[in-house]
DNA sequence: CCATGTACCTGAAGGC
DNA sequence: TGCCTTCAGGTACATG
């Protein structure tokens, strides 16, 4: 599910419902939900800031990190207790952990395919240790973009996957992105000079603030907070557009395998 | 270093 | 209707 612009739309949402909050207890519901081995050191923890690196959330406590990867269908949603739940469709048929707080509200997270992860640790290191910067961090430029693919032999695909060197992107913007700047998703990272890595820097940022200004995209399960789709999908030129003309040439979009996942692109416009 | 496959899970969709 | 296969916003790990 979610990628940087999904999860920048909950933790906007969540960060005035739960910062100052202090946790009582945390309800694991399914046992692999929270890797950590003692939870009973979250009670009496304040919620101090609610963060983002790519993905990864972080909400930093009182004395250590609480760390949320949504994987593909994770969900945050907060109940304020007052039997005013605002999760709209059955936005809870999963639920697989719940942070109980001392005033009576709660933060669920509902998974259904169960792959999500609260990491409780001591230092953010241990989890986020090979997690690049974040995409949309303004230090990064397109220099230092160029600098990271110049040597590299991996396709370019897979160097905007990987969540080691620029954090953030998933499947659904790498292909977003890489049709933008005109560029084949298995051409080698070291046949990009710097001008068109420029291009593809500038096409990164566009598609990823584009959707965070969208609410982020809904194929299926995303919801952000309060249970509401987001309305970035209506704006995708690739992304599961097999078959269908370019938005540019008129060409058939294909669909094709690399990196491992299903990739999109316009055989014509994309080189 | 790089590509590929498998594992982790559930459910929707398509073929027969 | 049912059965089987494939696929899905992700990542870690094993194997050539």
């Amino acid at each position: 599910m979610p990628e940087l612009p999904e999860v920048e739309t909950v933790i906007r949402e969540l960060k005035p419902m739960i910062v100052g909050k202090e946790i009582d207890s945390v309800t694991p519901v399914w046992f692999k939900t929270l890797v950590n081995r003692s939870e009973r050191l979250l009670r009496g923890q304040r919620i101090e800031a609610v963060e983002r690196i790519g993905k990864y959330i972080i909400l930093r406590l009182s004395r250590s990190f609480l760390i949320i990867h949504l994987r593909m269908t994770g969900r945050l949603h907060f109940d304020p207790g007052n039997g005013a739940l605002q999760v709209k469709e059955q936005g809870l048929n999963h639920l697989r952990l719940i942070v109980n707080f001392t005033d009576g509200s709660k933060l669920l997270f509902n998974d259904t395919r169960k792959f999500g992860r609260f990491y409780h640790v001591d230092d953010p290191k241990r989890v986020l240790q090979n997690v690049g910067d974040d995409a949309l961090d303004p230090r990064l430029t397109a220099e230092r973009f160029y600098e990271m693919l110049k040597n590299r032999k991996i396709g370019v695909k897979a160097f905007l996957l990987s969540q080691r060197w620029i954090a953030g992107l998933g499947n659904i913007y790498a292909d977003e992105s890489l049709f933008r700047a005109g560029i084949h998703p298995e051409r080698k990272c070291n046949t990009i000079d710097l001008v068109k890595a420029k291009e593809l820097w500038d096409a990164v940022q566009f598609i990823l603030k584009q959707a965070v200004e969208n609410m982020g995209s809904t194929i299926s399960d995303y919801r952000d907070a309060y249970g509401n789709p987001g309305k970035n999908q209506l704006y995708f030129k690739v992304y599961r557009r097999a078959g269908e003309p370019c938005f540019n040439c008129g060409t058939a979009i294909k669909k094709i395998r690399a990196a491992g996942r299903g990739t999109h692109f316009c055989p014509v416009c994309q080189t």
